[in-house]
RNA sequence: GGAAAGGUGGCCGAGUGGUUGAAGGCGCUGCUCUCGAAAAGCAGUAUGUCGGAAACGGCAUCGAGGGUUCGAAUCCCUCCCUUUCCGCCA
């Protein structure tokens, strides 16, 4: 959610910046009820006042008839007020919803995400002399993936992951979080790219995979049922990435500044509905309903965000150069970055079978957008209370599997595994 | 799922209808003392929101929401959560 603050002194540039971002929001509509709220607010808190000095004068005596006849008054006039105010608030707080994060100076203005912009490659595409396959024929040929038998018990979009291949998976969160929790890796990545934040590791974390509709709302992540799966006979939703239900773990709380940078990396398995995609990535397990995903999530003071946001990305390139795939750091467009996002770096890799590149990791730079709906605050040195920052970045999904079985394939249908990953497959060098 | 006990400020913890936004303690901040520190003493120390240049003032908040009352942390209802016991279970 948008500071309410900002928007009044802002308005054109909230509506300009939203625009951008591909967000029709009223303001003007928005600054209307801000005002009617604000005017009722007012005339609520004087008849408070009123009713509030009645009970004073009264203190443990009994009121007279008068002051019961005054109280009865005010408790009516503040019925119809009150009812008014609560009213006209909640329309403005669904709408203040809708209003977008701003996007930084350097996101790049665009449409569609053809308009992202590409900042930089690394990595040797792979040379074939052979036609290289898909990682889905791959994955059938060689018994490593099912979703034949997997759509007779849950329907299209799911998968058996089976044999080396769940070995190799399990790997990718053995290696990533072997990384992420050295304060040595952590060092050399900060030194590397010449940046200034905490060389403080990462907390391995299992969230769990549901939250509430409160919280999961108040993260700014909740689609609606056709986007993420509702628990029927509960008020819960299944994460669609376990960034929804570690963002909101402080929901709240005051934190201490001494505890930042707070880092988690955390694991959950993540489900999507996928709705309006039927037919796109239908191969494989390039979009499934369910997948597993190990996620980089940090609380921070507001002056640390941004420099955060690029050691995500600096351990995202890291991840993947480790793995020696091909990828590209894209720089998303204000229409691609999402609500929440102040700005949004993807890294695709390159996938041999389609000749493009492919997403496989988002990281987000979200400021206070997240903490000011779930009032997550750090005390500060000085007293002050301030909302805190959020981040959010892909260690790990299951989709680098793909770029691994495509790009490290051999003309006999085997897949070379990566170095770093080979001591969690018994040594095995091909699979 | 059944039963019981609970949910109060950064933390612990008093408080069952009216000077309680909330005793007391811990923690934290400042001052005194000291060469310095500790200890001790004194003072201060919730959040949000509205008004105000500010000083400051109003209002709200004792798990959440609703109700009773002139007046609710305190009484009633619904829900959420925690703990213990039973049941079930990886």
């Amino acid at each position: 959610m948008l500071d309410i603050q900002f928007i009044r002194n802002n308005p054109e540039l909230v509506k300009e910046k939203s625009k951008q971002k591909g967000y029709g929001v009223d303001i003007d509509q928005l600054l209307g009820f801000d005002g009617k709220r604000r005017e009722l607010q007012l005339q609520v808190e004087d008849l408070r006042r009123r009713k509030n000095e009645i009970s004073d004068a009264t203190k443990g005596q009994r009121p007279s008839d008068e002051q019961v006849a005054q109280g009865r008054e005010i408790k009516d006039q503040l019925g119809t007020l009150e009812h008014q105010l609560s009213s006209i608030e909640q329309e403005f707080v669904t709408l203040l919803k809708t209003v977008p994060n701003m996007p930084t100076e350097d996101v790049p203005v665009g449409v569609s995400e053809n308009d992202n912009v590409i900042v930089r490659e690394w990595g040797q595409k792979p040379q074939f002399d052979f036609e290289p396959k898909s990682h889905a024929v791959l994955g059938e040929e060689r018994g490593w993936i099912d979703k034949e038998r997997a759509a007779k018990v849950a329907g299209s979009r799911f998968a058996y992951l089976k044999g080396d291949l769940v070995l190799l998976e399990f790997a990718l969160w053995q290696f990533a979080l072997s990384q992420l929790t050295s304060q040595d890796v952590i060092r050399k990545i900060i030194s590397n790219n010449n940046l200034q934040v905490s060389d403080k590791p990462f907390t391995p974390v299992i969230p769990p995979a549901v939250a509430k509709t409160e919280v999961y709302d108040a993260t700014g992540r909740l689609n609606k049922e056709e986007q993420t799966y509702k628990l029927a006979d509960d008020d819960l939703w299944l994460n669609a990435s376990a960034e929804h239900t570690m963002a909101p773990m402080y929901m709240g709380e005051i934190l201490n500044e001494s505890d930042f940078p707070i880092r988690y990396v955390g694991y959950t398995t993540a489900f999507r509905r996928e709705a309006g995609t039927y037919g796109k990535d239908s191969d494989g397990i390039m979009r499934l309903h369910q997948f597993n995903k190990l996620e980089m999530e940090s609380f921070n003071l507001p002056e640390d965000s941004l420099n955060e946001h690029l050691f995500m990305i600096a351990i995202q390139e890291y991840l993947m150069q480790s793995l020696g795939l091909p990828y590209r750091v894209v720089m998303k467009c204000t229409a691609d970055i999402g609500g929440p996002n102040a700005r949004g770096v993807d890294i695709d890799v390159w996938l041999p079978s389609q000749n493009q590149y492919r997403e496989t990791h988002t990281a987000d730079y979200i400021t206070d957008y997240q903490a000011r709906r779930m009032q997550t605050r750090v005390r500060r040195g000085n007293g002050e209370v301030q909302l805190v920052h959020t981040n959010d970045a892909t260690a790990f999904s299951e989709r680098p599997l793909i770029a691994i079985l495509e790009n490290n394939q051999t003309a006999d249908g085997h897949v070379r595994v990566p170095e770093v990953l080979r001591q969690f497959l018994s040594g095995k060098e091909v699979m």
